[in-house]
DNA sequence: CCCCGAAGGTTGCAGCAGCATTACGGGCGC
DNA sequence: GCGCCCGTAATGCTGCTGCAACCTTCGGGG
């Protein structure tokens, strides 16, 4: 999952990423509404959560701005302007969700879970394959209704093919799944994500495999 | 997909077409506007991406250029130049969108879609013919909903094929899906590739056939 | 109707790009 | 400080791919 995080405070905003990235999810970050449009138009985000006191103006006047372009994607509105009549008025513009400062992590992924329940959403609810279940919503995976714990780049490259199983994912799609921007990668950080991410779904006996089409991606097939 | 690329800082150059090639996308370079002049001419490209300094003079009156012609592909200005007034003057030429170097290549990729996603883009959409489903887009092939790996060379003959399939695709329209320049080829590699395909596409019982046209090109039938 | 040249088809081969695997070490969390 | 995750890099391998040699098909003209 992928979400834009636009806020001025830059420790609420590197503290908010981290916490964020414990739960995997990767977050793209600014401090500006105009870069906000900019980033909206150049990436597809699975939510976006806003500021309102920021350095060019209310953070709702972007809301409308990126609802006449028709991207419904998720607003969640974070500020300490929190007064009932502001709440309101943030909601009225648009946004779907309004959270007070200070928040608990834990409340924002709720709210997060709760905002993207909502529409048929992108996030799939859960996918089957071979005798695995995969919930790239709790980016929770089982294998016969047993926990299937995996580190989170594993889990991460899993839940971008198994959203297309039995599809050819191309490689960089792989890699924008797993990386976001500040953390480009020089290696073949990937592939040995794979490898080991096959062993231990063989180890498992997860009736799944991770093909390669040579040249093209990968994809998820049951075995 | 197929671009080109006008830009004179070779390293640039080469580094996006590498980066583009991860995406599926054929890149043609080159670093004078004459002669992009002519390679619109003779080819026809998805989309082109203009620098402005180049070495006969600034990218921009290229544009007008190929206006006259009657083209209407995606242009989108690649360049340090990058000042709002400069950017006003790029679009108001006739570029589809204007992009400030440093850039990342993901941003260039999502600027793509949108600008190819504006009409019903002739790159979208599914293909169906004879037991297959082609999607050019994700480059993915499936037979019977069940997914067939091709080598990635076979897969561009076939997709390019596929676009217009039922009708004969010239020999060198074959040859500019499948290579670009810089990979210029001498020998009859592009027979070989279709010799392989069919024997794939029979084994795998695909319900369609590569014919030839003798002296002109291909076609894609269903049997 | 057959012959012949040209276009296309097929296939083995060698080179190499791309992929798989694994060990290593830094880093972070517990 | 212990363990797990993760990026890096070295190594080995697989099979795609360009090439060329050879074969087949096609069509026109004698």
């Amino acid at each position: 999952m992928r979400l834009l995080l636009i806020e001025d405070e830059r420790e609420l905003a590197d503290a908010l990423s981290r916490a964020l990235s414990k739960h995997g999810i990767l977050t793209d970050h600014t401090m500006h509404l105009a870069d906000a449009v900019e980033l909206t138009r150049q990436n597809v985000y699975d939510a976006i959560l806003l500021d309102r006191r920021l350095p060019d103006g209310d953070g709702l006047t972007f809301i409308p701005q990126l609802r006449r372009t028709g991207t419904d994607t998720p607003v969640i509105v974070l500020t300490a302007r929190n007064e009932p009549l502001e709440r309101v008025e943030g909601l009225d513009v648009g946004a779907d969700d309004y959270l007070g400062k200070p928040f608990l992590v834990e409340e924002l992924m709720a709210r997060l879970r709760a905002v993207l329940r909502r529409p048929a959403s992108l996030a799939e609810r859960q996918i089957a394959v071979g005798r695995m279940m995969i919930d790239p919503l709790h980016l929770s995976v089982a294998i016969d209704a047993i926990p299937f714990d995996l580190p989170r780049r594993e889990l991460l490259v899993l839940t971008a093919l198994a959203k297309r199983k039995e599809k050819t994912v191309l490689r960089s799609t792989l890699e924008a799944a797993v990386y976001n921007y500040e953390e480009e990668i020089q290696s073949n950080a990937l592939d040995a994500h794979i490898s080991r991410l096959r062993k231990r779904l063989l180890d498992a006996g997860a009736g799944v495999a991770v093909h390669n089409i040579r040249g093209v991606g990968y994809l998820l097939k049951e075995e």
